[in-house]
RNA sequence: CGGGGCGUGGCGCAGCCCGGUAGCGCGCCUGCUUUGGGAGCAGGAAGUCGCCGGUUCAAAUCCGGCCGCCCCGACCA
């Protein structure tokens, strides 16, 4: 009876476990197209909620969003080297359209750097049209190998800021400030502590002078890239002529930033906090908060605890707590705890005759734990349930990432911590590219950040992990997505 | 693109080796009884067995080709 729908164990087989919670949780499916996938309700409610919350922080920040076209002509995409050879091979090209052959092809956008920056070449004169602070919420392709829900689909969804500035001190502080703010976003929101820090040359953004990232570590101890903030320098405004006048009067490039993140998120969500029962999803980021089960056996039972139930409805719902009130006529309440468990629901409320009779409803919450709470305040009891719910996940996170994170690793250790269960494996970095890559041959990791000074370990390393050199800088090592 | 696995009612699978009129569980529909942790009984609907070709009196089953999907690797948010 349980095997029908069972969920395969994180410990059995991880992506089975991935891809089961998804189907179960009905947060997304399969679509006709190879590669791509159809976003369901549950699972593009989850997102819409992360894009109110990032869009009020770009919002906050001065943002402003614009949307520009999804096909970009191919010779704008080769204007910027590295940009081309890091993206030309997973692009998209339409050829034809109207049913001619266009006389020049269109590529469906990877990312938008370069038609943003024609335009911006159009409207920026002077350093007085700057800061230029841009967002657009789209979609974009890129013709990916192999694919997975969430963490890599051909075509995704994402926002991508893009900002041009007079200086470059101004557009590296908006690179760093968009960072903290999706660190912020990441740990307040979605529960889930990041590692920030910088890419190393190999791992950057193609096109950029320096790449930041935030860095989780799921459940299966590998990393995942979560967000991205880059500093361009002027790439690409010497590439589309991205020009403006200073104050005294001389010509300039402008100084840009992107950064961006992407429906990825949810796959982080999902492997940073679900269980074996399926879905466990932050509370901030659930589409239903708090789902009502009404239990009643009689007709006359059943108006009466319907009733309540329906008055503890609104008046969460008064109070902006995104409740549900499972009416569902034959079917049995446990089998309701447990659909609405899966699909990842933080609260539900019990509601039968004897806690009508006691003016109270039982409180069970997804990470476990059952009391009877009184109707009397309930909104309040509620809240913190939520409020403790959405702290538990983030310590929990935070907890289970220390216990996998390994400082002043050297050779011997980094191995034997890559071959085994995996985790942030902090060390010395030489600088090597050699090192770098010899590391990635034999152990399949690769370093996700060299980090930022509070995630740095007290004594720095003193000696390179691999070749016992001289260590320049400090790394995290770690398998990643 | 390399390796592995899989395509059979909506979902999960058996049947294939040994060819002979397609079966099980779940889900779905109807009715009655149920409802404090995955309900029971009765009745019912639903499948060109991934596609194309071959062998055969006869193909889900044997043979050839193709397509698709999932997982692992190289590439990436």
């Amino acid at each position: 009876m349980a095997d029908r729908q069972r969920i395969t164990p994180r410990s059995e087989d991880f992506s089975a476990w991935y891809n089961d919670v998804i189907m179960r949780a009905e947060l997304a499916d399969y679509s006709p197209v190879r590669g791509c996938m159809v976003i369901r309700p549950r699972g593009y409610g989850i997102w819409e909620l992360m894009q109110q919350a990032l869009d009020g922080m770009f919002k906050e920040t001065g943002h402003e969003n614009a949307y520009f076209p999804l096909f970009i002509p191919q010779s704008f995409l080769a204007k910027e080297a590295e940009h081309v050879q890091g993206f030309a091979p997973q692009t998209a090209v339409v050829t034809h359209g109207g049913g001619k052959e266009l006389e020049e092809p269109l590529v469906v956008r990877p990312t938008s750097e370069t038609i943003i920056y024609a335009m911006l070449s159009k409207w920026i004169q002077s350093y007085r049209d700057l800061p230029v602070l841009l967002n657009q919420w789209a979609n974009i392709v890129r013709w990916e190998m192999r694919t997975r829900l969430f963490l890599r689909t051909t075509e995704f969804l994402w926002q991508e800021g893009h900002t041009a500035h007079a200086t470059a001190a101004e557009a590296e502080e908006e690179t760093r400030l968009i960072l903290g703010l999706y660190r912020r976003f990441m740990e307040e929101w979605m529960a889930m502590p990041v590692i920030t820090g910088v890419k190393t040359e190999s791992e950057k953004f193609a096109g950029a002078v320096r790449t930041f990232a935030c860095e989780g570590l799921m459940q299966d101890n590998k990393a995942l890239q979560a967000g991205t903030s880059h500093f361009l320098g002027q790439n690409f405004a010497r590439a589309f002529g991205t020009q403006f006048q200073t104050a005294s009067g001389e010509l300039d490039y402008v100084w840009s930033s992107s950064w961006g993140v992407s429906t990825r998120l949810v796959g982080g969500l999902i492997m940073t906090h679900s269980d074996d029962v399926g879905l466990v999803c932050p509370p901030r980021l659930a589409p239903t908060q708090v789902v009502i089960v009404p239990i009643f056996r009689s007709d006359d039972e059943r108006i009466r605890v319907l009733e309540v139930g329906g008055q503890v409805m609104d008046a969460l719902r008064a109070g902006g707590i995104r409740v549900l009130l499972d009416q569902r006529e034959g079917m049995k309440p446990g089998a309701k705890y447990y659909e609405w468990e899966s699909r990842g629901v933080p609260v539900r409320l019990e509601v039968g005759p004897r806690d009508v009779d006691k003016g109270q409803a039982m409180l069970a919450r997804r990470t476990g734990g059952k009391a009877p709470v009184p109707l009397d305040g309930l909104e309040i009891s509620v809240r913190t349930a939520l409020d403790e719910i959405q702290a538990a996940l983030l310590a929990a996170a935070r907890d289970r990432r220390e216990a996998n994170t390994f400082r002043g690793v050297e050779k011997d250790r980094l191995i034997e911590i890559m071959d085994g269960s995996g985790g942030f494996a902090f060390g010395g970095y030489c600088g090597s590219d050699a090192c770098e890559l010899a590391i990635q041959e034999r152990t399949k990791a690769t370093i996700r950040v060299l980090p930022d000074e509070e995630f740095r370990s007290d004594p720095a390393p003193a000696t390179c992990a691999w070749c016992g050199k001289k260590a320049v800088v400090e790394a995290v090592w770690a398998r990643a997505y």
